[in-house]
DNA sequence: ACCTGAACACCGTTCAAGT
DNA sequence: ACCTGAACACCGTTCAAGT
């Protein structure tokens, strides 16, 4: 009943589903406001109702996008007890980089956060790290808090730094049998016993 | 004797300089051919007898990039022997994605190395890790050829990782003094001794 | 309150010229 | 061989309208 033509009713959510949609195949930096306002059927300038510019649309995007990725870390846990977490998140983050490239490279985009336009998306990166800190932590690579936390921010780089550079081809100078897999990166960086 | 208004001259380089220069203040998706252009002084289409397009430029400016890294890595190796080198090579490579987190981006961007637009675009990055390659060989992390790559790689992304995210903001959460040195996350990383 | 149409300044790229 | 001017299709954004 939202679809009388003229008022769409939900412009905002199917603008950010598109826009992820179009990320799916394009790069983010060939991504316009036009071309999602095209793919939802509206006007160039409908997405200013919802959206204070562009960057703020892809500040959605990217929220949604942590948010994905947490719904991914929190997949492993059940499945994996104890320190197997820690390599199962990573290849989780691994897969979720080389599926939607685009889509990475947007939450990690640099503007974004500069200009903070989107109050979820700090939120929604934090609850991700939350799941790393906690999976160290349950792993037993660290004891204390503090220690939880440089753990969380090593992981984090070897697998972010690993899967985005694969997924751009920057390792194609390489064979790919050459390259270590992501559980393997999680083992060689874990500090502490086994 | 180049500079008679009409003929440049030395047009490509100047636009490689010119782009990299830019780079410094803004993003790189702000970044545009004409203004490049304008940088020098020439006209919006003169760039097109030097460049297939603006990707080619920023291949040529990637290139640029990794060849610059890489004498950040060489700067170390007088000051350092043996496995300091790469505690050393972890805190150039942070410090160069601090100061030049534009280039950088360019360096790593996806479309570039998928078009392969400049000849020299994978030689210069090959070279780059090769010095990663032979660092982690000196300082004892890998004793086999095979084990030196993937050690590399694994190097790579970590430091890639940690510096990007950092440079970009991600860890805008955290308190800056809980974040771990490169040098940390260099020594975590390597397994082997000491 | 939400959307459209027309407009502005910008961009990448091309093509017919100029020197 | 190298550069300019004018042009085209596109883009982000704004503003006066329409429903």
């Amino acid at each position: 009943m939202p679809q009388n033509r003229y008022h769409h009713g939900s412009l905002r959510v199917a603008l950010i589903d598109a826009t992820r949609r179009l990320l799916l195949d394009r790069d983010p930096e060939s991504l316009s406001l036009r071309q999602a306002a095209r793919e939802v059927g509206v006007s160039a300038n409908a997405p200013y109702r919802h959206f204070e510019d562009k960057d703020a649309l892809l500040a959605a995007v990217a929220a949604e996008g942590f948010r994905a990725l947490t719904e991914r870390f929190r997949g492993t846990s059940s499945d994996n007890g104890g320190k197997r977490r820690l390599e199962a998140i990573g290849e989780a983050y691994c897969e979720f980089a080389t599926k939607e490239p685009g889509l990475v490279r947007v939450m990690f985009g640099p503007r974004l956060r500069a200009v903070a336009r989107h109050p979820g998306l700090d939120e929604a990166e934090r609850e991700a790290f939350a799941e790393l800190v906690q999976a160290a932590e349950e792993s037993g690579a660290a004891t204390t808090p503090e220690e939880g936390i440089r753990t969380a921010v090593g992981l984090w780089s070897v697998i972010h730094g690993f899967a985005t550079l694969r997924a751009d081809g920057a390792f194609g100078f390489l064979d790919p049998w050459m390259l270590p897999a992501p559980a393997d990166l999680v083992r060689y960086f874990r500090r502490g016993s086994t």
